[in-house]
DNA sequence: CCGAAGAACATTTTT
DNA sequence: TGTTCTTCGG
């Protein structure tokens, strides 16, 4: 009875065994958190006979979720878990939102912006308010007004700020609250939530319908929150709303381990959290079960440089473990290949596996030099982050149909596909409906249904009401069919598979992959059962689907034992462990990076991340750095950074590589002489249609300019037939010797008597037929 | 109206 | 270096 208590070392007990009130639990890197979270959440069930339904989990990933839920189910050996309310803030919210989207005015099915979706709309909107995108960059913008939700300030709010104002006043950009404001109605308009208004909404909701705070704080009579470091303002407010009938609230957090500020995190959160309630329980876990002593030495001598921390001491029972290896090399693709060297010897040396390596570094930037040295020696890799499975156009593309079949107000999606495949529908159509929409307080794709009263062309008009009647009909086939019949439905109908099974080039084939890869995911999603009666969560429509997929990374979806090296970004690498680790990169300027040297927090948040990738590591760590790196295509010098001073000597090894000299300037080594060149193997070779660059750039054919006659006027070019003889304007006469391309883009082959042979379209050209 | 080709610009980090 | 925006010719 209770035998997963058996395992826990007296403070994880402690931990575990506390059943009512607010609790926090300091957790040190690799200190069994997971295992705490797990065994807690089963200890409830199982002990204390506690609701699965009743139990709300917030995890920072949606595979950490995924990972405690079958721990759980392990540790129970049954299949409660799946009632868990479980899942990261974000899904868990976007799932309640769904339930109660009337009361907001949302439609069920609303649609989730992604960040490219979302810079998109900030774009359209500071284009419609007649401002300069290049000064009003969306990034910029976007950024800003991601700031003010997740500090729970609104539009209005934020417009009629004296101190925001003053504060966009002085960067020269005093309309970004106009800006915040229309992309507010702009989302409403669409039926559009972006990430943060996930939160905000949420917040709304709660903090505006009494009885709709009042049902989920009974709902919920226990609520976990990991990486509770990295929570924001909006999340905690929510957090204390939801919890403040029960107070059953469990905080699991490393202060040393916060490295989300950028996205509005604040660790007052966790530096506060006694404050919040009274009587709060707190324990410490302060021995680490993952690494060697050298490492978690390294760790604690970089991070005791952070001022204000909660105290404790990360120790280890582990053993001692090697010395760190800090390496230099010459360049970046130096420290590539030496990476992917060192990979393919420790695999020989200590019998180790690909997947037993991880490569960690600053910025997705950096992934390339590791992808060509490991691709060169044939060693297995996979990176994580950087452009993610549902970013990519063509999958983009098939989901923007899907979107607007389950919300055709979503004028974002419309545009993307209303001329997708190509229909004749082209950009000053789109333009035009725009502004009709505008104009009439409509939306787009209510212009469109009425297309005729809005004066667009004959051919236009025919093909926006057969654009129109398609989605309608996949719309209606949705009552009758399952989302992944409609999603083949459309895939044949539009076109859209066959075109891209006709493009036979390697891209064209990767393109073709992924779509069917996208159509497979959702047959998945429709068939993994779904959870007990629970009404409001499951249900497997299409507007379900495409809501959850928004929230996924790829770092989700992960092929779990595949057997390959791993690159990702320190942020992705966070709650992961490897046995061999490389932090890649550690120089001034990239690492501590060089937008955060300017202020103390930043640089401690910065410290953190070092902390971070230092104790992702079981076994052993390499810490490399180059003198030289390309940054946009040019040479760049940097100096080691800052942290790497901070470490005793006594903890490193620097033997491997050339080691560093102290003062951080190096002499000659045997890594040097051996790797000192800027590049290994025959010089690239030119390819053969480049011309050499001393020749300068080609001459262009020499043309000849053609007056045109004085009687020129254009024909009627429809009957337009081969042998004919005719008149360009620019070109001179000539005689058509080809006719092709389709109905409304004809194309005519000219042989001009002067200027060879062109290809002329006729609905652009200016003809005249001799 | 559309694609190709050249120019401009970009790098923190992510749900 | 790699992507996205703009321009231009057909």
């Amino acid at each position: 009875m209770q035998h997963y208590l058996e395992g826990l070392n007296e403070q994880q007990r402690e931990a575990v065994l506390h059943k009512d009130g607010p609790i926090m639990i300091v957790a040190g890197a690799g200190s069994g958190k997971t295992k705490v979270l797990t065994t807690r959440i089963a200890h409830l069930m199982a002990a204390h006979h506690i609701d699965a339904f009743r139990i709300l989990a917030l995890t920072f990933t949606n595979k950490a979720a995924a990972e405690m839920k079958e721990r759980i189910e392990r540790t129970l050996g049954n299949t409660e878990a799946r009632n868990l309310y479980i899942g990261t803030f974000h899904s868990v919210f976007a799932r309640i939102l769904r339930a109660e989207a009337d009361r907001l005015g949302y439609p069920r099915s609303f649609t989730i912006y992604d960040t490219d979706d979302a810079r998109s709309v900030v774009k359209t909107v500071v284009q419609e308010l007649n401002l300069d995108d290049k000064h009003y960059k969306p990034n910029l913008v976007l950024n800003r007004i991601s700031s003010a939700k997740n500090a729970l300030v609104g539009p209005d709010e934020y417009a009629n700020d004296y101190h925001l104002q003053q504060e966009d006043m002085q960067s020269g950009r005093p309309a970004i609250g106009k800006i915040y404001q229309a992309y507010w109605a702009r989302c409403r308009k669409n039926g559009a939530m972006d990430f943060d208004d996930l939160l905000f909404n949420m917040y709304i909701l709660l903090s505006t319908f009494p009885e709709v705070l009042h049902k989920y704080q009974h709902k919920f009579q226990y609520i976990l929150i990991d990486e509770y470091q990295d929570t924001n303002a909006a999340q905690y407010q929510i957090v204390k709303l939801l919890a403040a009938v029960h107070e059953n609230i469990c905080v699991v957090g490393d202060d040393a381990q916060s490295i989300y500020s950028f996205r509005g995190a604040t660790i007052e959160n966790i530096l506060q959290f006694q404050k919040d309630y009274d009587d709060v329980k707190v324990v410490k876990l302060e021995q680490n079960y993952r690494s060697t002593q050298s490492i978690i030495a390294v760790a604690n001598e970089v991070i005791k440089n952070n001022k204000g921390q909660i105290p404790k001491a990360l120790w280890t029972d582990n053993h001692p473990g090697e010395k760190i290896r800090l390496v230099r090399t010459m360049t970046d693709n130096d420290e590539g290949k030496y990476v992917a060297d060192t990979i393919q010897e420790q695999k020989l040396r200590n019998h180790y596996n690909n997947r037993d390596f991880a490569i960690l570094y600053r910025t997705n930037a950096q992934s390339r030099s590791f992808e060509e040295s490991l691709r060169r020696m044939n060693i297995a890799y996979r990176i994580y982050g950087g452009i993610s499975f549902y970013q990519r156009k063509e999958v983009k593309d098939f989901i923007a149909y899907l979107r607007v079949i389950v919300n055709p107000k979503e004028e974002e999606s419309l545009k993307r596909i209303i001329n997708y495949p190509i229909r004749g529908i082209g950009k000053t159509s789109v333009e035009k409906a725009v502004l009709a929409a505008n104009d009439g307080g409509l939306s787009m794709w209510d212009v469109l249904g009425n297309a005729a009263m809005f004066g667009f062309k004959s051919g236009t008009l025919e093909s926006i009401d057969q654009f129109v009647t398609m989605i309608k009909m996949f719309a209606s086939e949705l009552d009758k069919k399952n989302a992944y019949d409609v999603a083949v439905l459309v895939g044949k109908h539009t076109g859209i598979v066959k075109e891209l099974f006709n493009d036979k080039t390697t891209e064209g084939l990767a393109r073709y992959e992924n779509v069917q890869e996208l159509l497979n995911s959702i047959k998945e999603w429709i068939e993994t059962p779904l959870n007990e009666e629970d009404g409001e969560v499951g249900d497997k429509s299409l507007g379900a689907y495409l809501q959850q997929i928004t929230l996924l990374t790829d770092a989700d979806k992960d092929e779990e034992d595949a057997d390959v090296v791993k690159l990702m970004t320190i942020h992705a690498a966070k709650g992961l462990e490897f046995p061999v680790v490389f932090v890649a990169g550690i120089e001034e300027g990239l690492f501590p990076s060089g937008m955060s040297i300017n202020s103390r927090e930043d640089l401690e948040e910065e410290r953190r991340l070092f902390y971070v990738a230092v104790t992702r590591a079981k076994q052993r760590l390499w810490l490399t750095y180059a003198n030289n790196r390309y940054r946009f295509g040019q040479l760049v010098q940097n100096d080691p950074s800052r942290f790497l001073d901070e470490i005793p000597e006594l903890h490193l090894d620097k033997s491997h590589a050339g080691g560093r000299a102290p003062g951080g300037f190096g002499g000659t080594s045997a890594f040097d002489r051996m790797h000192g060149k800027p590049s290994f193997g025959p010089p690239p070779a030119r390819k053969p249609d480049q011309r050499p660059s001393y020749l300068g750039p080609a001459p262009k054919p020499a043309q000849v300019d053609h007056t045109p006659s004085k009687d020129f006027v254009p024909s009627d070019l429809s009957g337009l037939a081969p042998g004919q003889r005719v008149e360009h304007q620019k070109f001179g006469f000539g005689e058509v010797t080809k006719m092709e391309g389709s109905g409304h883009n004809p194309i005519a082959t000219i042989k001009f008597d002067l200027n060879g042979e062109k290809k002329i379209m006729l609905n652009y050209a200016k003809l005249r037929i001799l």
